[in-house]
DNA sequence: TATTCACTCAACCATTCGGTTGACTATATC
DNA sequence: GATATAGTCAACCGAATGGTTGAGTGAATA
């Protein structure tokens, strides 16, 4: 749009803001590569379903597969988490430094006047 | 769906999926506090356009909003930061270690192979 | 060869998303 | 009080999402 829209980046966060996939980039993390049916066993929704979130994935970047016979193994992909994980982390300061603390301040305060003066502050 | 779903962060990450709204969290972290006109400015959209997008940023808890007389101020928040960051940084693992590096590697000898002797690894 | 198995493709459906315009509310200013 | 300013709310629209079912493809197996 106005020059920050890396096109993986939009993909990898989409990729990640579903909890399916979430959950398959997670059991990829901790058992490693798998099937997709393998992947689609625990799941309460159809094979077709759990293939399509895998596209998703893919499409991002965040996974990878290759053909192993008649069934395709899906592995994590690093690259893209890198990226989604290099643009988080430059925020870091918004919620480990001073500034932090000081907003916490400031709300406890905008909460305490609330409290003690509600008609000025409804809603 | 499986336990994994974390609505705060589904919401962050759908939030962050959008280029507008990833330009927005970065103009308020370049710029600070902001208000809502201020922000829509160099935004090629309407200024309800805007509105609804730093609607979808509070609610997924990356931004603020107090007003101030008839305007609204906008602020980063850090806490729905911090969560995507916690949850993407549990994967740095597979972008940074030896097993990355093992990949590159092989990836490097592949492509070796592949232009000194082409014969025995056309696809 | 026939059949099962692993998986994708295609069509469909309801819901959500990102944008628009028009009307409204509330604060500031003349 | 009249008017401009800052912003939201509501209705609408087209496109994308997340799911379904049914059919098709290609590899393993009996």
């Amino acid at each position: 749009m106005v020059e920050h829209c890396e096109p993986s980046l939009n993909q990898a966060f989409a990729a990640l803001a579903d909890p399916t996939r979430r959950w398959l980039v997670a059991r990829l993390r901790s058992r490693g590569e798998s099937t997709v049916t393998a992947l689609a066993g625990p799941l309460p929704m159809s094979l077709q379903a759990v293939s399509k979130h895998l596209v998703v994935l893919e499409r991002a970047g965040l996974v990878r597969r290759r053909r192993a016979g008649r069934e395709h193994r899906v592995a994590l992909e690093g690259r893209a988490l890198k990226a989604v994980a290099e643009w988080v982390n430059e925020y870091q300061r918004f919620w480990e430094d001073r500034l932090d603390a000081l907003a916490a301040h400031m709300e406890r305060q905008a909460l305490e006047i609330e409290r003690t003066d509600p008609k000025e502050h409804q809603q």
